[in-house]
DNA sequence: TAAATAGTGTCTATAAGACACTATTCT
DNA sequence: AGAATAGTGTCTTATAGACACTATTTA
């Protein structure tokens, strides 16, 4: 936070323009979708890009986060993450611009976008089909998020974000299989859910077309960063059997 | 990365400042230390601080951080990896000052502090008597980075940023343990070595005060983020704790 | 030959993952 | 009654982790 020899002073230095990108990710029709923007301007007009803005100079990188994320969803409880800092000389063409990325989770059932950002402007877009070149750095910035999403819902209660307050089991094992983008077996998922103290049921079943099922709701007291890990250890060698299984 | 409405300039945002801070990770004496460097100037003289600076215009965020690096400890070559960007308005009593903070990891035989930083200004630290409170927001930085350290040791191979070229199994086994902070079995430690495939036999020996130790090296290939892990699966039950911090 | 460090194997408990049928509700 | 979804158990295999002695070299 220092080294120029003493008596400097923080404000001679030239300064960057300071942004904070959202990767909003939500469960559409059981896959996993991340929320763009169209560009109405140049750089890069008429492209999709990562919905995002400036600091302010009175709030955290968190709170603009959060701030965003509101503008652009009307969401204001989500499960929010920093991702990592972007700020490669050239990133954008107009001026240097550092960009804090961060992750949002949000729960499938509170999608509604904001008029703010009237609809021909967003649009939800399913991580296999993104369109492709986003703007900016913004392919591999969301590469990243989807990269490190996939890490971490193997050891965490990451779900929760993605799910609304009460839901099946079934619903959760949909969110898993829609971040992972392979099908896991019931059985195993459901052993795996009661070994982690994560989840306990909750009021009243769903509402269903058939047979009806248990609700759950996670405990509130569970450390959101739980040890446990479960699905590919990758320990197989190579020749990984995979593929899937089915009844 | 764009949101009010298409005809605006970026460069009319108040732009707060950037710097990257670089916590500098090395063994010594079988202990995991950090670097830090005394603080000549208002705010915190006296105090002792991560060290950083500010970020030029024409360069990453990662040169940077690889400068600093340079520029404290003559080390060219480390393993450097973003950590976070903490940001909060505050944090600096001058203005605002949002930092990306880095980790670095050093061998123990490469630790020169450089004539740049004489040495009555930096020091190194074990990680369980670090000085505290250290300026700034650098003790909850700090925590951040140990914890992330702890994390990632588990999964990864990591321990190379902080080994030799070349090495023995024992060598390697003390950085697991002084990161981890406990002691470990050596059979099991061996065994779980050799299952992956992430070192290999090297030419020689140690040259010891006794029996000579085979000596290692990392393969070349490793896929540096291999999947595996180790050592406390936290598969117990109590509350194992996270000394995580929070943006 | 004593001191110091290198090096090695077995057993148990737990978790991952493959695999198929019955139960309940709705229309 | 049929369609649809919920819900449940066993076995195999791999890994984590506990645990103690012999081998080699130098001073």
């Amino acid at each position: 936070m220092e080294n120029p020899a003493p008596p400097y002073n923080p404000a001679d230095f030239d300064r960057p323009s300071v942004t904070v990108d959202v990767i909003i990710f939500s469960l559409r029709a059981k896959r996993l979708h991340a929320l763009l923007i169209r560009r109405g301007a140049w750089p890069f007009e008429g492209q999709w890009a990562i919905p995002g803005g400036f600091v302010r100079m009175d709030e955290s990188l968190e709170d603009a986060a959060r701030r965003e994320l509101r503008e652009e969803t009307g969401v204001d409880q989500a499960q929010l993450e920093q991702l990592h800092a972007f700020g490669d000389p050239g990133r954008d063409p107009r001026m240097r611009i550092i960009t804090v990325s961060y992750t949002a989770l949000i729960p499938s059932d509170h999608v509604t976008l904001q008029a703010a950002t009237d609809a021909s402007d967003a649009g939800w877009f399913a991580v296999d089909e993104l369109p492709r070149p986003l703007a900016f750095d913004h392919s591999r910035i969301l590469d990243f998020a989807l990269a490190r999403l996939r890490e971490r819902l193997q050891n965490s209660n990451l779900a929760r974000g993605l799910l609304p307050e009460s839901f099946t089991l079934t619903q959760m094992q949909e969110v898993y299989e829609a971040v992972l983008g392979k099908t896991v077996d019931k059985r195993n998922f459901r052993k795996w859910v009661a070994s982690l103290r994560l989840v306990e049921p909750a009021e009243g079943r769903s509402t269903g077309r058939h047979r009806p099922a248990q609700l759950y709701r996670f405990t509130l007291d569970a450390d959101p960063e739980r040890g446990f890990l479960w699905a590919t250890r990758t320990r197989g060698r190579g020749a990984a059997s995979k593929t899937d299984a089915q009844d």
